[in-house]
DNA sequence: TCGTAAAGT
């Protein structure tokens, strides 16, 4: 039998063509024990922190952040500087007189992780003096968990959304000396905004002290943007740049030979070729979607049953990895496996840089990756495939280098590889930016079309924003933020929209049920569907089902959940998504507490659907469609195409008058334009509730 | 007629 992976070909470039790690020194040791302080180890904490290569540029970097308002520090894996930076702020000062270093990670699970490793090292130094409590000296702030003392916190890690919601509260953030921004290379929105909005603060600060911690790409990118020396002389510089080496281990670069025309088939035979050639490892493998991951997984398990039949001795344990996944299944990838086993995860783009998985060795990157991006003249999101950036290789190609030298085999030939762009469009130039332009004009920029940003979004995204802001009164006719409506809707956690809605709901007479509603619609994956027993999922499904569409049918789902006593188990008898629940009742509660605070009557619409479905109007009146007589949807604005997303208790109903109208919270393309969310509304509630928006020409077009 | 990456307030 010829073996199933023979096509695949892959080369080695030579020295001077570009791989990744290729010059870099080997180093004998694992960045996972350096970067947190291990108890049981014979060295004392000084001993290992000082064994970290940051430590060397300590000093260096103490200086320059005395000299310079801003200083980017280029640091790559392992170097440890998230950990011990903040820690050398604070011996040296940066803390007294009740000031804060504070440091912003993108995600929630990064902000506490490195919050508790710099805890352990500072309660490991100053135990036997005084003591320390996670909390107190160290603490951090995330959304729905604040493990900070406004008084005894000196150094605090937060997410950098939380920071640019504390500028709501305090818009020079005079408590902190230094903010560092840790993985600012990710460019995430928040990032962005922090990243603009602090150059406008240091003008006006001139003591506080910016970080930016960043992979080495932007370096020169964030340097020039916070320089604010305009003499050409660079003794003058506010801004220094400093790299800091990393302690991973090389990783080997192949290329294929020719173009692969299929990756998902090529992935399957790339493993098991490994599997057959190579020494022990685990793989880890990466694709676009849940769709890919499934099939990968089923056609490597097939063939995996078959080796040991034929008596492969080495076996083959293959698991799937991406977000939607439940926690369970997550877990798995975690676990060690005996020698005999080989452990591949066949994930997405979650194992870039949300999860690190122990032991991995061989990488395989399908060079694509799945990516939200905006229109601005259609005004419509979509998830598009897109080739990833040679940045984004040489993050995946990375995670083999973690425990010990690696290899990566890219689906793809090294001329491909060259014309990959250096790094992945920043979120800011592909986003909705309707919540943005509204927290910004909340923190005080009264020309959004003017602000610092780092990369200015395309200015037709910004119009769009400004419209539907002005259009749901949140912005007069001057682009100024209104009072109260525009203020309050700009604290709410949730997109303008929603916001609306929520404030308008004590005037008709609702607001527990859209307290709901909104914070139902805030989760993902509430109905779950295991791929074996998806029959029986749709059966339990439709029990919550409601003819007028998806928001009541989610209110109909939360209050069976409260009756049910909140029991995990009456959601997996009914296929819901119990800890997605849970937190729709912690984000019910943030969003009870606001409308308590604007003082929006606690009312209930006593079994009244109309009511609700009003309300909705109030807030997603820009977001409607009318029944066209082919039997798809066109939005009432513009006249598009749209269909109704399977998802929708709507899906596939037939056609009534009662379906002729519908308002839906998003759209998302894929094969086509789905509408995401929706629910059906009587046309004279749009004219009613949105005069300004929907002239009665327009109606009577609608109705004719 | 088929379908949401992953992250956050």
């Amino acid at each position: 039998m010829a073996a199933p992976h023979s096509v695949m070909k892959f080369w080695k470039p030579g020295a001077e063509a570009p791989g990744v790690c290729e010059e870099r020194e080997l180093n004998t040791e694992p960045s996972s024990t350096a970067v947190i302080y291990n108890p049981h180890s014979a060295l004392s904490v000084e001993k290992q922190r000082q064994k970290l290569p940051v430590f060397k540029h300590r000093n260096n970097i103490l200086y320059m952040v005395e000299s310079f308002q801003t200083v980017v520090i280029l640091g790559e894996t392992g170097s440890g500087k998230s950990t011990q930076v903040p820690q050398y702020l604070l011996e040296a000062g940066w803390a007294a007189e009740g000031k804060v270093i504070g440091v912003t990670q993108p995600r929630r699970v990064a902000a506490t992780s490195v919050c508790i490793a710099v805890y352990i090292d500072v309660a490991a130094r100053v135990a036997e003096e005084r003591g320390a409590f996670l909390g107190h000296e160290v603490g951090y702030t995330i959304r729905f968990d604040d493990c900070s003392d406004p008084h005894a916190t000196r150094i605090k890690f937060l997410t950098d959304g939380m920071l640019v919601r504390e500028m709501m509260a305090d818009p020079l953030l005079k408590k902190y000396s230094v903010l560092m921004l840790d993985e600012a290379h990710e460019r995430t929105l928040y990032t962005d905004i922090a990243i603009g909005l602090l150059k406008k603060i240091q003008r006006k600060r001139r003591d506080l002290r910016v970080i930016v911690a960043s992979a080495t790409l932007d370096a020169k990118k964030f340097h020039d943007f916070f320089n604010l020396n305009e003499s050409g002389d660079p003794s003058k510089d506010t801004c220094g740049i400093l790299s800091v080496e990393g302690r991973t281990f090389p990783v080997d670069v192949f290329y294929t030979v020719s173009p692969v025309p299929d990756y998902v088939k090529a992935t399957v035979e790339t493993v098991l070729k490994i599997h057959e050639a190579e020494e022990d490892g685990d793989v880890l493998a990466f694709l676009t979607g849940q769709e890919e991951v499934e099939k990968v997984v089923s056609m490597l398990q097939d063939q995996a049953r078959s080796l040991s039949r034929h008596g492969m001795k080495k076996h083959l344990r293959v698991l799937p990895m991406y977000a939607g996944l439940p926690y369970s299944e997550q877990l798995k990838v975690f676990e060690r496996l005996p020698p005999t086993v080989r452990k591949v995860v066949v994930a997405t783009n979650i194992a870039e840089t949300s999860i690190t998985i122990n032991g991995i060795v061989f990488v395989i990157d399908c060079a694509f990756v799945k990516l939200r991006c905006y229109n601005p003249l259609t005004a419509i999101e979509s998830l598009v495939v897109t080739p990833i950036s040679k940045a984004s290789a040489s993050q995946r190609a990375g995670r083999g280098g973690r425990n010990r030298p690696g290899k990566c085999f890219r689906l793809y030939t090294e001329e491909d590889f060259e014309k990959l762009p250096e790094s992945t469009v920043p979120e800011m130039q592909r986003s909705n930016l309707a919540p943005v332009i509204l927290q910004l004009k909340a923190l005080g920029i009264d020309n959004v079309l003017r602000f610092s940003f780092l990369s200015p979004p395309p200015a037709q995204t910004m119009v769009q924003a400004l419209e539907l802001l002005f259009a749901l009164g949140g912005l007069d006719q001057y682009g100024r933020l209104t009072e109260p409506v525009g203020v309050r809707m700009a604290e709410f956690p949730l997109s303008p929209m929603f916001a609306k809605m929520l404030l308008e709901s004590g005037n008709f007479g609702c607001s527990k049920e859209i307290i709901t509603i909104a914070a139902m619609m805030q989760i993902q994956n509430v109905f779950v569907v295991p791929s074996n027993q998806k029959k029986a999922a749709a059966r339990e499904h439709r029990k919550f089902a409601v003819a007028e569409g998806d928001h009541l049918t989610m209110l109909n789902v939360y209050e069976a959940f409260v009756k049910h006593q909140k029991s995990s188990q009456w959601c997996q008898e009914h296929f819901l998504n119990y800890k997605g629940l849970l937190r729709a009742m912690t984000v019910r509660e943030q969003l009870r507490r606001l409308l308590n605070k604007f003082k929006v009557p606690r009312t209930s619409s006593e079994g009244d659907p109309d009511v609700i479905l009003r309300c909705i109007v109030s807030g997603f009146f820009a977001n409607a469609a009318r029944l066209h007589h082919s039997g798809s949807y066109r939005t009432l604005r513009d006249d598009r195409e749209l269909h109704i997303h399977p998802n929708s208790v709507l899906y596939g109903e037939k056609p009534q008058k009662w379906y002729f109208l519908v308002v839906f919270n998003e759209v998302v393309q894929t094969s086509r334009y789905y509408m995401r969310d929706v629910t059906a509304v009587e046309s004279s509630w749009l004219v009613e509730l949105a005069p300004h928006f929907y002239k009665q020409a327009t109606m009577e077009r609608i109705n004719g």
